[in-house]
DNA sequence: GCTTCATGTCAACTATGTTGACTTGAGATG
DNA sequence: CATCTCAAGTCAACATAGTTGACATGAAGC
């Protein structure tokens, strides 16, 4: 099931240049691989896949987030939320409560079980990172991330 | 500019960090959905999303390329790449014609307007690249594309 | 009471991908 | 010639991630 990590993607470096930037695409592309290709195969080992992390990643930083509020940062659907907030809640990777005064929202929250997932899943993210950050020294490492705040920001 | 761009993924800088390197993996969030934005909007006027921009751009890059090596360039399975890739031929913005000495294998080719496509859409994702590194200098765009490297290498 | 409205749920659909099993057609080889 | 191989193509069943539309629920306001 996991592909050998050669065939999944573009080959790197395999392909003419037709403008100067296009290795700049690819390195994106392989980029973002990379960072989560790790952590994906870990999540497919729990039964779960990225937008499970997303949903888990959100919650551990904004503890009682309401639904609504979870469907604002993530950009989905609350139709789409609904079937992998219903397996974390299934599996008891999050609760959900009302809150007393708020009995509107339902208010989530991650379990042990589900902030131990979460960690190990961000942790494969960050030990990728950590790695270039170190090849590239702390110079190297705030360029990137100017770079990548001005793409982010660019829309 | 900084708009709060509401609801098009993760709302920026809005969660705690829990880790040092938390910025970072948002950063790469953000990026490739800032990167790809544009282009997938141009894309889905044509009728056409990113799977077959992925066609096109390694099609672009390697003429008469046969199918077989296509799958293996984009790490995936033949029955995923038939539907997308029978789109293209049917639109005619790709062609494929089997190889006078080599009689096995089908050879992609972009048409005029494959070409058109396919530059239309990397154009919107190069834009945003070149925007990023003019704000950052030749050398910040040295470091984002060391990094990048580096991330990319990781597996 | 009855309506309003945010919140949440269910159903049907689309698109992109996966395996597995099979066919087709040309080349190579016994 | 017969047959085996191999790239390509097809068909079916399924998983996942997303979409809209319609509807249920429940606190708040008239």
């Amino acid at each position: 099931m996991p592909k050998t990590s050669q065939a999944a993607g573009l080959h790197r470096a395999s392909l003419d240049k037709l403008h100067d930037l296009d290795a700049a695409l690819e390195l994106m592309y392989y980029g973002w691989r990379g960072m989560t290709l790790e952590a994906d195969d870990y999540l497919a080992r729990q039964g779960l896949s990225r937008p499970h992390h997303r949903i888990l990643y959100v919650v551990a930083r904004r503890p009682d987030i309401a639904i609504g509020a979870l469907i604002e940062i993530l950009g989905i659907s609350k139709q789409a939320l609904n079937r992998p907030l219903g397996l974390l809640l299934e599996r008891k990777l999050l609760t959900s409560k009302r809150s007393p005064e708020q009995h509107r929202s339902k208010l989530l929250r991650l379990t042990v079980a589900g902030q131990r997932i979460e960690q190990k899943a961000s942790d494969h993210e960050r030990k990728v990172m950590r790695a270039a950050f170190d090849r590239a020294g702390a110079s190297g490492a705030a360029a990137w991330m100017a770079v990548m705040g001005a793409i982010a920001d660019s829309n």
